[in-house]
DNA sequence: AATGAATGAGACTTCATTCAT
DNA sequence: CATGAATGAAGTCTCATTCAT
């Protein structure tokens, strides 16, 4: 953070971390938080025990990491291969299959962390930073702009409810089939991915767009 | 399944692996299956441990058993508080409604066993016996029945990719508010439980009668 | 404690918690009771770590044990090797110096205890039962009873005062020369035990009965 | 103990031995000596780890410090604020009161000094300097030539053994209650520090005044 | 020399599973 | 058969010591 002093040890300490961290992703993308052993994250790190425990206080300490992680990959993912440009003129619908294109390809990336996020966010809420917070509240913001952009063509009498519901089926509704396509309830699906993407979008459109009974 | 012989102590048996179910049953509805030790499983059955193991070979057996309890559940379930009666006349989105709170009635029942049941279908697949299978299945089909009943209110282009979306939904879209209504993507609604069913139904019924891009 | 049900389990158990409670008190007399690991106590006992903590919640179980066992040997010795009838007849000195024997005996026998019991009364004064106040109230009740026995040679003003110190004294004097002939303050002393007990009584003798300045 | 050469570091090396020494010091108060960690002293010394590890060996390196660190801080309190006068006319009684008096001084001050080199003279004998032979010595000086002083008074037979008690005693009477007043032993004891110095002296003055058996 | 990051042995504890009674 | 005591592998964490910078 700061400049100046022991330059050398502190790149060395933020390398050390890094590994860590980076264990961590790739960790999870094999197994949940709680199947990982702190040995599992040395070996990983090309690190000793002890090491783990000199950047981290203890195990629970790798929580905030998940959520780190996830904001970072986020942003770099809507900022990158992931942008979404909302036309207007195009209308609702074609808004919607792209911002549940965009969601499907983060998913599909970094669903390990969105899974562990989610999970931890309900598990541990004391150990979860405001980060997650933020997360959701920017997440319910987004639905609202887009909600506004398109008001006219939405039909669900209340536009607040409209951007909750909104916000949060694009929060759940890719999970089951983005991260376990083969098990549980992702298993109902025989379609394809673009068949899945554009479906998910016509749901919500379908919701949307059809006045509420 | 049957395992003929020992007729005498079969009815004990029973009785014991029983009483290890309710424990389990009880135990999920408190913490994950992770977090139940076989102490736990005994104590709450009022067993010694060692005989929890006459029963069931390790505690992976215990897997099996959440799911032969869901379905077990569901079963009766709809066959008496969640039944549903479905009138044609009333159209799609009647019954949707009177389906999806059906749904959401038996997830603030039984929630803790569908919870478990998506996770260890996704974890251990090789212990879920084909009791899970079957269960897809049905609901698959009666998702299809749905639509075939309906077919002419029914928008979506492929009626079976409609099914399959529907039945996906169904099994997936209450679960984060059903379980964790104030965690996670739970966080985002502030609606209460009514206005969400309503608007879960709403949003099903918005997918299958719109007509897809 | 109680009777009946499970003789044969309790039998058992009683005798593996026997086994520890004499693998603490061997090695006890070797280190002390930091220096002794779960480990140790398993290994001295022929068990395995986890039947530790079967018998014992934790570590820390093990420090009432101490108080506990102190209590025993203190009851068996004074009612047994180390009894003492004090003859009024004879005076206090002679009565001094059969109590200063008496205590010098129990001291090379279970200083290891007195050791144990009189640091973790400091240490961890949470975990120290009643048992060792109520050791402590005996204690000052016999320094009283003995007062008044012998109230006519006592020239100490304050009879309280006196029976404090002789219960003080007779909890202190011989804990370093008893446990720690070699070192420390113990090897001040050229003089064999027996001098060691006399020159004791003495002192105590020589306290209670001239006149306080 | 001087180790030549290196004269431009030496100044350097010393200011860090001793802000080391003070680091021990002051810790010791806390908690004992197995309790602080090289990384407690390191940081106590506002020093890093490494550099501890070249002025100290290792931990046990550290053990004859607190004798020697006992020694100077006992030779400054006797030149100074704990200075003994010894007035032959008054009396022995008095002396002892006077003296009793200063170690109890110490006793407070430097308790922990007191506590820790007692320990580690048993526990760690290989460890302890030349330094506590030494002072052991002294203390055996100091009391025969205060039996010959007032050997008048005497009426211990064996003068040699009463030097040996006398030194015993005031090395040992006082610390149960001056480290611990209120566990252990020194729960005994209801009375104030001013009583409990009188009753002391009034106890070496009773053993050292009266005839043994 | 100083620094502090890294190391790894070893301590405590848990718990699925086995087995003597 | 039932019981619950015993087992021991495995996990988390600490800290004296080493070593690259």
């Amino acid at each position: 953070m700061s400049q100046g002093a022991k330059p050398a040890s502190q790149a060395r300490s933020r390398a050390t971390r890094d590994r860590l961290v980076a264990a961590l992703d790739g960790l999870l993308r094999e197994k949940d938080f709680e199947g990982i052993t702190i040995a599992d994250l040395a070996r990983e790190a090309g690190l000793a025990v002890g090491t783990v425990y000199r950047r981290f206080e203890n195990k629970d300490a790798f929580i905030p990491v998940v959520f780190e992680l996830y904001r970072e990959r986020l942003e770099s993912y809507t900022a990158g291969d992931g942008r979404i440009e909302v036309e207007p003129a195009d209308g609702l619908q074609v808004a919607l299959h792209a911002i549940v294109r965009s969601a499907w390809g983060f998913m599909q990336r970094e669903g390990h962390l969105l899974r562990t996020a989610h999970l931890y966010a309900r598990l541990r809420p004391d150990l979860v930073g405001e980060e997650w917070q933020a997360y959701l509240d920017a997440a319910l913001a987004s639905a609202r702009q887009l909600i506004s952009l398109f008001s006219e063509e939405i039909h669900v009498a209340n536009h607040d409810v409209a951007a909750q519901m909104l916000a949060y089926l694009l929060n759940t509704m890719l999970i089951e089939r983005g991260l376990y396509p083969d098990e549980g309830a992702g298993a109902l699906l025989t379609i394809d991915d673009n068949d899945f993407v554009s479906a998910s979008a016509d749901t919500l459109f379908g919701y949307l767009a059809t006045p509420s009974r």
